[in-house]
DNA sequence: CCGGATCCAAGACGATACTG
DNA sequence: CAGTATCGTCTTGGATCCGG
């Protein structure tokens, strides 16, 4: 191993997948639509604090990359919206598991982490 | 399976991990970190496009989180910083090859994705 | 060499009002 | 119901200058 970590540089797959995976709303909505396709007041409610204008720069940034599927069906009054994992959402989602786990088992770390810098930060301020 | 993805909800640890390690400068600082401990100087010029401010406070963010540690000699002119990966941090970056795996296999399916999103655009738009 | 301080531009995001 | 339109705010990050 070592040399296949080239691929994280500067321009280069992983770190659009990061950003993208990584703006304030996806994981929310990611982990939502795992439990199966939802319409787009069900998504709203579930991803609570989320407004209608930023979950819908969160979908249409997450159908234009094929990760989830918009599925409108056509019938006046209401208006009716499907959003859905596509299987290439669903790999992904399964490759971030990993990571998952990884916060999960190391929440405490973190947490410890920050305060020794709480503390050293005190100590050098005097 | 399917329980455990409750954890990836509004409040949870993954979430201020994907929030975190998608931040704009993470991916490519922990790339190159990955080679080894390295000098701000070093690593800014290994981190192409960055300035020396939001370097500066990625750094911090991460070294705050105990991803990173932070070397400090103290010797006057010229002061020397050596920065690094911890143990927790290189724990994270091994989370995160799966990630990086997806991003490769799949970087082809997402640009053809984007392709049908703009036809689709343009068909709807005539 | 390693930043801190300051100013500024762009984008993200929230609140509110409105529409097919 | 599923958004769009508009406005204002807040944060991120770039540019520049300065200091230990």
């Amino acid at each position: 191993m070592g040399a296949a970590h080239d691929l994280l540089a500067a321009r280069c797959p992983s770190r659009d997948v990061l950003n993208r995976v990584g703006a304030r709303w996806v994981p929310t909505v990611l982990n939502a639509l795992d439990a199966g396709p939802m319409r787009f007041t069900e998504l709203k409610k579930a991803v609570e604090g989320v407004t209608a204008k930023a979950l819908t720069e969160t979908l249409r940034a997450l159908e234009y990359d094929g990760i989830i599927d918009r599925v409108e069906t056509p019938s006046v009054t209401p208006p009716r919206v499907d959003y859905s994992l596509t299987p290439l959402g669903r790999s992904l989602l399964e490759a971030l598991n990993p990571v998952r786990e990884w916060a999960e088992r190391h929440v405490g770390d973190i947490a410890e982490a920050r305060r020794r810098y709480e503390l050293n930060s005190q100590a050098e301020a005097h």
